[in-house]
DNA sequence: ACCTGAACACCGTTCAAGT
DNA sequence: ACCTGAACACCGTTCAAGT
């Protein structure tokens, strides 16, 4: 299993920063953004706490690192695609990412503009470009794009996880439907009249749809 | 400064929980999520540690409690207003105390459905109702709203937030155009081209054209 | 250059004890 | 019913010391 190693270090292998990355990354997945401690990275990469911190500094740079990992890895639009194409594939590969990785959407929607979120605007922008919406409207087309794209992520992952486990979708729907059924019919008239569309519903497709319209508005046919 | 008081306890008023409330709102705006410690609001208060968990349990109770306070504080539609001037009114009302409470957009937009989510979607969808949006339509309709509304107000409080402290918003607004000139032309080609079009952009108007263009996509002419 | 391990200054939560 | 204050089990960060 080790490889040419000739570094006279104690350990086999040398710390990396991926190492961490990819440990972080798993610790996120199974607890959420509680169960990221640098005590929990030191006990799963069998080093010690400070150790870590050599590497990376603070907390917030490894969610940071986690979080740009996952978005770097988003599938590419082909390259015989359609501009409308390429922006559905983005829109739905940050949209499953989200939901496998719901602190994804956490960091994108709530963290201060970094690099990360630059490459998506960028990414989406040159899609905008290619789309022939007009000059003038680009940054505001871009905008919300993203803004649309990883808000809804973000809401979507937070609504699908549970508090204590993740249970089936479809019995998740059927008792939220089924609470809003419950609900008092003065205070909740329009949450009770759509409870049967919430039981039938798909996220996913209507995730697109919502982003077929926002880019149906930019332009006019 | 004491009303009437007849009670027998040591403190001239008893604790309520209206007043750790207020009290939590105070430090979240001052300080962020980070600054919201039983301690600190045991000083505020002038009580014991546990004083504040016998009337709220746990902070996450009281992050929501404070949050459920703003947004139920939001300015209300008027009586004769239409429907699309009352979800303007909503939207706007949202993204201004998303942008003054920075931490309302974090919780709303990552939390799990709740009692205040539901109620902006009650709200949001008695006015698709009133729209004249077909009935099939209404719920992914009332979706697209909520998210795009909370996650754009996130997202633009998430912007609009210095890490150190708040600068101009004109400053920030120039800083930023200069850092996109000069990001390299190969790897950001299109947000070099719209660093212009950030230095003048009003982030509030622009919030405004995205919800009515998602309005336009609902209700076809 | 890379890692160790202890120390520090915090947290939220619990809980027996008071009034 | 309401509050106190101490104890508990955690955190992230810093840092002198090792190799």
């Amino acid at each position: 299993m080790p490889s040419a190693q000739r570094t006279s270090g104690r350990r086999s292998n040398a710390l990396t920063r991926q190492q961490i990355i990819t440990a972080a990354i798993d610790l996120l997945d199974a607890g959420g953004a509680g169960a990221l401690t640098f005590r929990a990275l030191s006990l799963q990469l069998k080093t010690g706490h400070g150790a870590i911190q050599w590497h990376i500094s603070s907390k917030g740079e490894l969610l940071a690192a986690a979080t740009a990992a996952i978005v770097d890895t988003l599938p590419q639009p082909e390259s015989g695609a359609s501009a409308r194409e390429s922006v559905r594939t983005l829109a739905i590969g940050l949209f499953d990412a989200i939901e496998k990785h719901p602190w994804v959407g956490r960091h994108l929607a709530n963290e201060a503009w970094n690099t990360t979120i630059q490459r998506l605007f960028e990414r989406l922008g040159q899609q905008v470009q290619a789309l022939g919406v007009a000059p003038a409207a680009h940054f505001i087309a871009a905008s919300a794009l993203l803004n649309h794209i990883v808000g809804a992520s973000a809401r979507n992952a937070a609504n699908t996880l549970l508090p204590q486990a993740r249970i089936d979708r479809q019995d998740l729907l059927d008792q939220t439907a089924q609470d809003w059924d419950d609900l008092d019919p003065d205070e909740y008239p329009f949450t009770r009249s759509v409870a049967g569309q919430l039981r039938t519903h798909d996220d996913r497709s209507e995730y697109l749809a919502e982003i077929d319209l926002i880019l149906d508005g930019m332009i006019p046919a």
